[in-house]
DNA sequence: AATGCCTTTGTATACTTATACATTCTTTTT
DNA sequence: AAAAAGAATGTATAAGTATACAAAGGCATT
């Protein structure tokens, strides 16, 4: 059964409320924002309590790491990478524009250029924003409905 | 002017490239996959980029955290950058492509946005491509031949 | 050219975080 | 209950990162 003192548990509650209201930038800080609970640990727990939670140090101190996987690197196929993170495309003549998640363009880009799709000339990928270069007007609905084909739901998985 | 060297700004270009593609735990191993490129820098160096970067370390390596680009000190004019960094130039219907040194794409890109020509939609940066989007394919070429007054020989300084 | 300011980078080192090992306490197995 | 196995945590230190300082070069002004 727990004891009297303060469990992990507690202890790691207490860690994502402190720094989710405050800006922490070190785990000496951190400890010393925690005598304030009563919880008196050492850093090297807090090392470990920090892996934990997947909480990651950024420009503004520790946050949590929950949000969307930034990167899913490795190498998912197209499919994937387009479910994922694609919010939409639309074409006008000779090219289309694919909508990604912030961040995300340059993933899916390399996954376009990768198929080699011979209707393609070439890719260019911003931070959000790709732009697919066609060699002819026409085939713009044919790559899109195959682009799409990934997004609607219920469609495998 | 170009230099002999590599820029920051080509270093930086790729040690984005680096931790997108593969996965970086510390800024020794960045520093050792930069020798690839022919890269050489010091830890140092690579804690500076990497803060300007807006990069952070999470549980699968290095991340791009946010775009926060400082955007290019608004220096130099268009004229400048293009004689700079801009090593080709072609059209595609009502698409213009300009090649560019590597990782410096976004910086001329910039000037061109701000230049804001009226027969131009909008410009997106890849490393070392722009794409310009132009409202009717028959203004390409008058586009072109703007930007490659400057980079005639003997054309002012 | 000389001066001064700014940028970039390396060196050395301080600061921060992760981890091997040991200790203590709890739980499970025999 | 004793022994074995695990969990949690501290200690000491290794591993990793940031930064003060100085050197070097670019650029503008004089």
């Amino acid at each position: 059964m727990p004891r009297v003192e303060v469990t992990k548990k507690v202890r790691q509650a207490r860690i994502a409320q402190l720094i989710a209201r405050s800006q922490v930038f070190s785990q000496q800080g951190l400890a010393e924002g925690l005598v304030r609970f009563g919880i008196q640990v050492t850093q090297a727990t807090l090392s470990r309590d920090l892996t934990e939670l997947g909480v990651i140090k950024g420009p503004h101190g520790y946050e949590v790491f929950s949000r969307t996987e930034p990167e899913p690197r490795a190498n998912g196929d197209l499919k994937r990478v387009v479910r994922e993170f694609v919010r939409s495309m639309d074409s006008a003549d000779h090219l289309i524009v694919v909508q990604t998640d912030p961040g995300n363009a340059h993933t899916v880009a390399a996954h376009i250029d990768r198929a080699q799709w011979p209707e393609i000339v070439g890719t260019i990928a911003g931070d959000d924003t790709i732009f697919i270069a066609l060699k002819r007007p026409r085939v713009a609905n044919k790559i899109l409905a195959r682009l799409r084909e990934v997004l609607r739901p219920g469609n495998g998985h």
